[in-house]
DNA sequence: AAATCGGGGTA
DNA sequence: TACCCAGATTT
């Protein structure tokens, strides 16, 4: 059995390395509970370095709650696109809004706080302690990394039950004087000490406390099953411009993947004849002879998309039968593009 | 509980 | 390649 000041001695220990050594990131230097909220959202499944062009930009356009409870929805989407998980963006938009409207801040209770569209268990807790000094469990992936190791816990991490034993862990661990400080240096621990692979168990501060460092057994945790591996599907993509020198976009719908975002007309086949029939009728054009142009495969978190891009010679227009219309180039980057867009217009100069 | 929803860094 | 990232929502 683990000695009585076990506890405190972990909790002291974490928190004064991470005040010690923690790394000088931007919603670290703001005490604005919106902020931190925009950067909790941004980085769910998302890196550090990935999210600080974007924080920045971000908060210096929507720098109150109100600048983006109000804000167009394309301004909105044009501003996170690339980051990915779109859905994100509308929810946290959404989310901003009935709280102003409702508290006229950030609410400082987690059950008006998890209520909130797009906060899940993680994102609560997270703002909860960090924004208001609230103790309340935060555990993402690094938590799960860094705990189960500590604590020799060999559940599978990747069964939704098993974050509950992870948050039930830190709740009897936080240091209620600074739940921010033991919050944050659980997940700055895993992310440059307790790494998924090679962990640095000498350079950590807890590794005394550690069940897996004392056992050797620290690259056997976590334990998480594997995910299948995703499914391919064929996309053919026929680009087409007007001897005006305007380019066909589509737009995608509104729900799903990619919900809203603008595309090359673009068809779920790899056969490039059933393309044309499909584009065809969808835009209500008649389309000439195919050049190909680009291949290329795009991964997906859950499917893999092998695209082949032709273009083709200018069509006859007849009658759209959706949502699209003819872009200058230069107003091509009013639109929001997800990421197989923009490799076909890169691999085409536009 | 399992599937959906992006994109990029790392070994 | 395969894994993983300061996950949430829907089915």
């Amino acid at each position: 059995m683990k000695p009585l000041n076990w506890k405190e001695g972990f909790r002291d220990s974490l928190t004064g390395w991470y005040r010690e050594e923690k790394r000088d990131l931007p919603w670290r230097r703001t005490r604005n509970p919106y902020h931190i909220w925009i950067s909790e959202v941004m980085l769910q499944q998302t890196r550090v370095d990935t999210v600080i062009p974007y924080y920045a930009r971000f908060t210096e356009r929507f720098s109150d709650m109100k600048e983006l409870a109000y804000a167009p929805e394309d301004e909105l989407m044009k501003m996170w696109e690339g980051l990915g998980y779109y859905s994100r963006a509308r929810n946290l938009q959404s989310a901003v809004r009935e709280a102003y409207e409702t508290y006229g801040e950030v609410p400082a209770d987690p059950e008006s706080f998890g209520k909130l569209k797009g906060v899940g268990p993680y994102t609560e807790g997270a703002v909860m302690s960090i924004a208001y000094g609230i103790p309340a469990p935060a555990v993402d992936g690094n938590v799960m990394r860094v705990l189960s190791r500590i604590l020799l816990i060999d559940d599978d991490i990747a069964k939704p039950k098993t974050r509950r034993l992870f948050e039930e862990a830190v709740m009897d661990l936080i240091d209620k004087e600074d739940p921010s400080s033991f919050n944050q240096g659980l997940m700055e621990l895993g992310a440059v000490i307790c790494t998924p692979r090679r962990p640095k168990c000498l350079l950590c501060p807890v590794r005394e406390f550690c069940g897996a460092y004392h056992e050797g057994r620290e690259e056997e945790l976590p334990v998480k099953s594997k995910k299948k591996k995703q499914q391919s599907f064929p996309h053919t993509v026929i680009v087409l411009q007007d001897s005006g020198g305007r380019w066909l976009m589509e737009q995608r719908p509104d729900e799903g993947l990619l919900a809203g975002m603008w595309q090359f007309p673009t068809a779920e086949t790899g056969d490039p004849e059933e393309a044309v029939r499909i584009i065809s009728e969808r835009h209500g054009l008649s389309v000439g002879t195919l050049e190909e142009a680009v291949r290329f495969r795009h991964v997906f978190t859950h499917r893999i998309w092998e695209v082949t891009a032709y273009t083709a010679s200018v069509p006859e227009v007849g009658t759209p039968a959706d949502r699209s219309g003819w872009f200058l180039p230069e107003d091509l980057d009013a639109l929001t593009l997800p990421n197989p867009t923009k490799k076909v217009r890169a691999a085409l100069g536009v």
